[in-house]
DNA sequence: CCCTGAACCTGACCGC
DNA sequence: TGCGGTCAGGTTCAGG
């Protein structure tokens, strides 16, 4: 369930485990997810970790001689183990601590992926082209209203895309783009500036209420049974096709774009 | 530049 | 119970 409210969740509920703890040994017993982890994973052996940040739906390790780059993929979870547990089929890697805590990655479709550089993080290729985050005052009217102009595709497809902006997953660019009233596949050179505002403010809404209901979920993060659908009661179209409109009562519709599937009130949103 | 489809994988679910 | 088809929160890539 990695969405960015998701990874922020995660990063949150481990941080107080690993932050300035050493790792003892980096247990992989899969390495093939989606690139190989790299050998250089084991540097991180007998370091501390300085910093856990998240970039996007990207987590960061930060050590002296360089940063662990993890990503959940669309089934990746981590947990944070106190005592051993024996690993599931999909356990895939341990990070283990010298005081005995660790952190589990299970992944069963391996879309994942754990990396390892010893440069900047921003500099790795799968950072150094991302766009802003969204919670940060640079996503803002301003700074999309000049995407969208110079643009011409459909406005699902250019908030999804994370060279423009990280972050917006396949649920709350759904969820924003009702919030905000604007239709999934509307060209986004033909929307006003005043409604690329309203735009802004609904992704970063969603995405704060988002965290604060995955919030909830880390009350009890140490559960391996996890918490699945904590914020589906606030889903105002995601996956209710057919069912009725929150706001006017009218059917929700579900379409295909770009492989994937959008839902809409064909009447709210225009 | 923009869109489409395919690819990477496994599991859950649905209808027959 | 079993089988085949469909779908899934992400991301990259090739081709038109």
């Amino acid at each position: 369930m990695p969405e960015l409210p998701e990874v922020e969740t995660c990063k949150r509920g481990i941080e107080p485990h690993l932050l300035n703890q050493r790792v003892k040994s980096v247990i992989i017993r899969r390495p093939d997810l989606r690139w190989p982890i790299p050998q250089q994973i084991q540097t991180m052996c007998g370091k501390k970790i300085q910093a856990i940040t998240r970039r996007g739906k990207y987590l960061l390790f930060k050590t002296t001689p360089g940063t662990a780059i993890l990503h959940l993929g669309m089934s990746g979870r981590l947990f944070v183990l106190m005592k051993k547990l024996a690993p599931k089929k999909h356990d895939h890697v341990d990070i283990c601590m010298q005081n005995g805590v660790y952190l589990r990655f299970c992944d069963p479709r391996r879309f994942g992926a754990l990396l390892w550089t010893e440069n900047a993080a921003n500099e790795h290729f799968l950072l150094n082209h991302l766009g802003p985050e969204p919670l940060s005052t640079v996503f803002n009217t301003q700074y999309l209203y000049a995407k969208t102009c110079t643009a011409k595709r459909s406005i699902k497809l250019l908030i999804m895309d994370s060279k423009i902006v990280v972050g917006v997953g396949n649920i709350y660019a759904n969820e924003a783009l009702f919030q905000a009233g604007i239709h999934p596949k509307r060209l986004s050179h033909r929307i006003s500036q005043e409604r690329i505002a309203s735009l802004v403010t609904a992704i970063k809404q969603v995405l704060e209420r988002a965290i604060k209901a995955g919030g909830t979920t880390l009350r009890d993060f140490h559960d391996s049974q996890g918490n699945p659908g904590y914020f589906q009661q606030d889903l105002k179209v995601y996956g209710r096709a057919a069912q009725s409109c929150i706001i006017c009562h009218n059917s929700i519709k579900m379409i295909r774009l770009g492989q994937r599937s959008t839902f809409y009130c064909p009447n709210c949103q225009k």
